[in-house]
RNA sequence: UGCCCGAUAGUAUAAUGGUAGUACAUCUGAUUUUGGUUCAGAUAGUCUAGGUUCGAACCCUGGUCGGGCAACCA
């Protein structure tokens, strides 16, 4: 028996209806992205929670295109998020667009229009946001307001028909000028677009807003849980008065809080923004905080999950500690990357008594954390090795158990080494490490009975192979960019460092889309960019690093 | 100064009128051929003032603070 997990509200609200049997038992979710950009974690959270609504509770979900701005819109979004929502590992019932609604959209505007709901005005676009008035004054009718049905009828027609320019008018409902919900002051319904649409060409000139579009559209599939973010929580009342007047399926909204994260953005606009100025390297950069770009740095579909999973879902407003995202994936990739060693920053460690010329295969583990290690790879060993440079100090503090004059550490998966000589260069640069090594205290079949405290890792020189690492740092410099009055000033200038590395040669049979650790450094994912002639690693995130936080003290 | 939403450790999130818990972060210690992992422990919280009640994080009222709303964007 385990113990249960509680409940969010909308879980609440979903079990609450399932007792009083309001849906039949049938629980309806959507997904409703705008193919105007790239998924981001924010969506993930979004995407988590529709789907897995639906899972839980032994429904569906459809996943539905908002596609009423065929400016802003591309069918390269629609195939991207598609694959995103794909590779989270969730399946949508139905792929549905609004677009194909087009036709019964204008059908219910007519239908308010014959009502007296709606009117055509020809008033500019400030003329009409100076009549709504103000949140604390009322708004003023235009002249239009008072045109006739038949009237009405004829010029909205005439709207489809295409007798008009862009602009020049517009359907708007007949509510309330005076309502303090700004959304209910005569919201416009429909604009004049000559524009080509993604999906129905040129079949359009008129395109449905957005608030009367998305109402309607989940009543028309009947999504009887219809969950979208806190800033459309005004918009709900319009959406129930659409459905009211035209008469259709009561399809119910509920709002979240979404997502926020330490030290990036999460705004469709402002990641286009970074994509457009060049300021990343696409949609996909490892920096950005998308589906594709947390893929790219090696982040797993099921560390995306859990992380969703932690952070609940609730109606305060969040800022979710980037950490916390870090954690999930480090917990993930623990027990599931290879180990393998690389040397990012090398010095060269030479083993005296080690024969000139002699090699060895020594064998490493794949994964300590699983039984049985995964099996195990063979590492070559010779005189000459690359370590790396911050693992020897000259006069370390007490507690440095790496190596130093005098000092003793272990090669991982081979000898005990102990530090003999050292030459530095003319500006105190340590150049070259003099060990001996200790001949019976090789792994598996130590019998020196010397106990160090000290493991590092290290390349044979001799075999070594060269990658390039990028490593990452976070994308901004503060907690939160958009506090900003340019977010994009506060751009971190060393979120990327490009190096290279001395790796273990069996790395060169790396897979895309493997995490491997590279042991004590952090977990890595080969590029996409890589090629037959040249490796490159992302770095997905570092190791804890407890002895840097020792040392920051 | 209109309307709407919200407020629990540093950050998130539970407790739904009856012992304020969990995760991350932070700090101790143990284990460790990764200063990783794992394990054990510690620190730390109900915005405020009233009211209802035997009893309030929870219900009511006022205040304070935070967020949202006046795109031919979604």
């Amino acid at each position: 028996m385990t113990e249960e997990k509680s409940l969010n509200f909308i879980e609440e609200i979903i079990e609450e209806d399932l007792r009083t049997n309001k849906h039949g038992g049938r629980v309806l979710t959507r997904f409703p992205p705008e193919p105007n950009g790239y998924l981001h974690i924010g969506h993930a959270k979004s995407i988590c929670l529709n789907f897995g609504l639906a899972k839980k509770y032994n429904g569906k979900t459809n996943l539905r295109f908002d596609d009423t701005n065929p400016v802003t819109e591309d069918v390269e979004y629609v195939d991207s998020i598609k694959n995103d929502i794909k590779w989270l590992g969730f399946e949508w019932d139905k792929e549905l667009y609004t677009s194909d609604y087009f036709q019964k959209l204008y059908d219910f505007a007519v239908i308010l229009i014959k009502k007296g709901l709606a009117y055509v005005d020809e008033s500019s676009a400030e003329e009409i946001a100076a009549a709504k008035g103000t949140p604390t004054e009322a708004g003023k009718p235009t002249s239009a307001r008072s045109r006739s049905v038949e009237d009405n009828l004829r010029l909205f027609e005439e709207m489809r028909a295409g007798r008009y320019q862009d602009g020049e008018m517009v359907l708007r409902a007949k509510i309330d000028l005076a309502n303090p919900n700004m959304h209910l002051r005569d919201p416009l319904l429909y604009r004049i677009k000559h524009a080509h649409h993604h999906r129905t060409g040129n079949e359009w000139c008129i395109y449905p807003m957005y608030d009367f579009a998305h109402g309607q559209s989940d009543s028309i599939e009947e999504i009887t849980h219809s969950v979208c973010t806190l800033e459309f929580i005004p918009h709900r009342d319009l959406y129930n008065w659409l459905i009211e007047n035209i008469g259709i399926y009561e399809s119910k909204q509920y709002e979240f809080a979404r997502l926020n994260m330490t030290y990036t953005v999460m705004s469709k606009r402002r990641l286009l923004q970074l994509v457009n100025e060049k300021l990343v390297d696409g949609w996909d950069d490892p920096r950005m905080p998308t589906i594709s770009g947390l893929r790219r740095r090696g982040y797993t579909a099921a560390s995306i999950r859990n992380f969703c999973d932690r952070i609940g879902v609730a109606k305060r407003e969040n800022m979710i500690d980037f950490g916390l995202l870090e954690f999930c994936i480090r917990e993930d990739l623990n027990k599931t990357a290879w180990r393998r060693m690389a040397v990012l920053d090398p010095v060269k460690l030479i083993i005296t008594n080690y024969p000139e010329g002699k090699e060895e295969i020594l064998i490493g583990e794949n994964n300590p954390e699983v039984e049985g290690g995964e099996g195990e790879r063979e590492i070559p060993f010779s005189r000459e090795l690359w370590i790396e440079r911050d693992d020897f100090m000259e006069d370390a503090p007490k507690k440095f158990f790496r190596l130093g004059p005098d000092k003793q550490v272990r090669l991982k998966n081979a000898y005990i080494i102990q530090c003999d000589d050292f030459k530095k260069d003319s500006d105190g640069k340590v150049t070259e490490i003099h060990c001996s090594y200790i001949p019976n205290s090789k792994s598996g079949e130590d019998t020196s009975g010397l106990k160090v405290k000290g493991t590092i890792h290290w390349v044979s020189a001799l075999h070594a192979k060269t990658a390039e690492v990028r490593l990452y740092d976070r994308l901004f410099q503060v907690e939160n960019p958009v506090l900003e009055e340019d977010f994009k000033s506060t751009l971190n200038p060393d979120s990327l460092t490009i190096i290279n590395a001395y790796i273990e040669p069996d790395l060169a049979n790396a897979i895309v889309g493997r995490g491997y650790q590279f042991i004590r450094l952090g977990y890595f994912t080969l590029d996409k960019l890589t090629s037959s002639d040249k490796l490159i690693f992302n770095r997905t995130v570092g190791l804890r690093d407890n002895w840097a936080k020792e040392t920051n003290k």
